[in-house]
DNA sequence: TTGATGCGTTGATAATTGTCGATGCAATGA
DNA sequence: TCATTGCATCGACAATTATCAACGCATCAA
């Protein structure tokens, strides 16, 4: 696909970002839509979303989340990358530690799409 | 519940309806609003509401589904169970068709959990 | 260099889920 | 009464998912 400007972006927003209360949606903007509904649809992962967004800096390290959530850190690091893949949380490594932060910007998205 | 002013409702608002973005979610809190975004995380299941909310009379009934879908009758009637469960849809019988319609509220609800 | 620590990944397993075909039930009309 | 139609449910199956233990890799400190 070809890139273009920002502008240009922001001007087709309407045909960018599929809305749940608009029309009916196709198949593949149902599909791209559910992708990030499902990544909101798991307890540990809303758990994860909140503690990011009250953390005072915030971001959190991986080892923080293990023992207020009561999972593994194997199991953590896989709810951490599926967040990451629906492009929910970002993570920085530095030396040991990954800091992991909140999309809001994304969140956001997905709001406007059930949004009236 | 008593209707109060926009405000005291803004300062409540970790009490009545758990918020993802307020403050970190308790595990039981986590688990009902993951409910209702898991009902979101199914393409059929968001064209089934966009559908919906862009029905003329508010409503359809389940043989119209169908064939828009592509899915057998079945497997919609299995993906409204799950929406009416999750407060997002109700149905109602007359005569020999179920008319659903879409629960705007609970659709709000939802959005407002992860409202900034 | 060596040991310890944080994190991602892999393999395994149990549970959940989406889908279909078939069945059952209720309501309608002939 | 009987056949038809719309819908929910059941049984089965494949696919996905949540979870853990174990492992490997990178980083840092001694």
């Amino acid at each position: 696909m070809v890139k273009r400007s920002a502008l240009i972006e922001v001007a087709e927003a309407g045909e960018c970002c599929p809305s749940v209360l608009a029309a009916p949606l196709h198949a593949d903007e149902a599909q791209e839509l559910a992708r990030g509904f499902s990544a909101l649809g798991d307890p540990v992962r809303l758990r994860v979303l909140s503690m990011l967004a009250a953390a005072p800096d915030g971001e959190i390290c991986v080892c923080d989340f293990v023992a207020p959530l009561g999972k593994t850190q194997g199991t953590i690091s896989h709810h951490l990358k599926i967040l990451g893949e629906a492009g929910l949380v970002h993570g920085d490594r530095r030396g040991k530690w990954v800091w992991y932060s909140l999309d809001r910007a994304r969140l956001a998205s997905l709001r406007g799409a059930i949004d009236a």
